[in-house]
DNA sequence: CATGAATGAGCCTTCATTCAT
DNA sequence: GATGAATGAAGGCTCATTCAT
């Protein structure tokens, strides 16, 4: 009963669960499969998460927090608003392009049901724009970014954009490096497309 | 009775299930469900299609073709590739915002299980994906868009951004227009967020 | 809506059930198919017939009467109860042979669910039987059978023999001709099996 | 729990659907009434058995076998091949009259669909077929039986006739002991019908 | 805590029957 | 009489959840 005991099990379950649904999707894969991925009994699934939809909720809480997370970290070393946005589209991809099944549950499973942005990780998708909304308000009042930028919409975006590229990487079966589009993706939020 | 009735019915059933899907997802919703949004029995609903996923897709087909088809006509109306690419951005959201049931599906429902951008879908999503393209294209040539435009990139960037500015305003019970965010996002993408 | 209308549309309802039966079995055939089968709409079926049970039994009811009505008839203008007893087996034979579609049906889908025996049949099997428990009385009188034959046993035993000739012709595709078996039938009936 | 329970709830299944089946027939039982019967709930069938038809195959297979089985290992025991003729249709009688709901299923169910001798059925009733076989062949050889026996025809008409008298059992409401008719059925076989 | 056999509510789909034309 | 689109009751099967061991 110690928390370590404890946290492995959930930890293997939540582990399991993400490879599962990646594979066959949420409503597609059975609280049976997610079981024998993570080599545990299906009752011991219920003693860790009182609902097949509880798992996903967790699973997405924690997956986000942590993406989020390692996100923010990253960006004080950078050393101005640019530099950061840079870094930021950059790190969005590395992260997501260094663990492909939580980049699918992501980008296509957790999408279902009004369960990505509303619901669950309403909080956590939340931070994340406020954390590129925090870039760009830098960046308008260190003189970096136009003055009349939108913000909201700005951060949008950005989102948008960074999350389009992945989903195609996804389902593009990943045939080539998603950082590797980071540059291209920030030239064109940074300097429009526009000839100059 | 013949084509007429059968369109009719097909119709009044695909348009039952937008309703449906929108509001309870494709996997909570139930066959009885949209026999009795359509005002036919069950058994009607398998006269006209073979499985519920079969209502799914065509819905798809059919509302997306429609979407791209719709976008399409316009744009020859306009002089330049930068209008032409207001004009589209524009367009996307109108078409959206007035048919927000349609939007809730499309932005939220469809993208279950890998139904959206891959299967079923990839065909008019790719269709949409190569008009954007060719307005890119044109405008490079044009002399309007920078000659160093990563094409590919910058119609998933816009595509992104336009989708998520979709999906936030669905998600955010629709509290504002939509369209008249159009610019500001035309804006972004064609300037970029730099100071001048 | 003279008779011969009437009758040549029932007819050709009870022939495509028989293709229909035999080929697909009775809970396995659709009112669609047979409808599909015959030529006609299936509305048109239930002007005919009250319900599918009741195209089975019509079916049963004449195909089985004309069987027994064919068997009777040449019986007469054999010699002898022997004679007539090895016409009887010869004729069963060859009734059914002549009508494949018609065999499979009465020998493996009207057993179905005590349709045969039981219930609608009972009448006709019940007169087959008659006809054979006279020639079966008929020779223990002429003194050609035995005094202490159980008739009533022996009317089953040899009915069950032919019967499951013809099974095992029908299941056994037909390969040989089953009118060939009747006197080895005929033999082992009237001689047995034990040494003269 | 292991084979143990496994075992037990298998046959309370097998059994129930036996009782089921007798009374309403395979195609008008439900699954539900199995579960009901067998005190078992409707999932719990489906842990034991892929689908309906698979009980009914089991069950047959099991039942067939045990059929066979118990009448072969008397049949050694008799000195001379007449004796056991007379035994095995004795036998017959006796296994089938013990067990009503078994002959029932046997006699008027299972011939279903093509499902009896056709298919699942095939191998039991064919080694049934041969234990027949075995028995006539033994007679020729030892002189019991005419030299020029069918044994094939020979085979059919036996098992046709048992199977007939079971049958009429069957369907009489057994409302005599079948297994008193067990010496007429092998006398007739034996020494046939015509005046000695 | 862990297990996995047991449960039974729920849903997609079929198809005999009806009835407006 | 003839049609076949429409109906909706019914049933096989699944699977999230429970609980006795």
């Amino acid at each position: 009963m110690p928390n370590d005991a404890d946290s492995e099990k959930h930890q293997r379950i939540i582990d399991a669960a993400v490879r599962v649904f990646a594979r066959k999707g949420y409503y597609s894969s059975r609280v049976a499969d997610i079981a024998k991925e993570s080599g545990v009994a299906v009752g011991t699934i219920y003693l860790y998460f009182k609902t097949k939809e509880e798992i996903l909720v967790t699973l997405f809480h924690e997956k986000m927090a942590g993406f989020v997370a390692s996100l923010g970290g990253v960006l004080s070393q950078e050393p101005d608003p640019p530099a950061k946005l840079r870094r930021l589209v950059r790190r969005h991809f590395e992260v997501l392009e260094s663990d492909p099944e939580l980049a699918e549950v992501i980008q296509v499973e957790l999408r279902q049901g009004n369960k990505f942005f509303r619901g669950a990780s309403a909080r956590e998708v939340g931070s994340y724009f406020d954390l590129i909304g925090s870039v760009l308000s830098e960046g308008v009042e260190s003189g970096d970014f136009r003055k009349d930028l939108p913000i909201k919409v700005a951060t949008k975006v950005l989102f948008g954009a960074m999350d389009q590229m992945t989903t195609s990487w996804v389902l593009g079966q990943r045939t080539y490096k998603l950082r590797d589009t980071a540059d291209a993706v920030a030239d064109v939020f940074l300097a429009g497309i526009a000839r100059a």
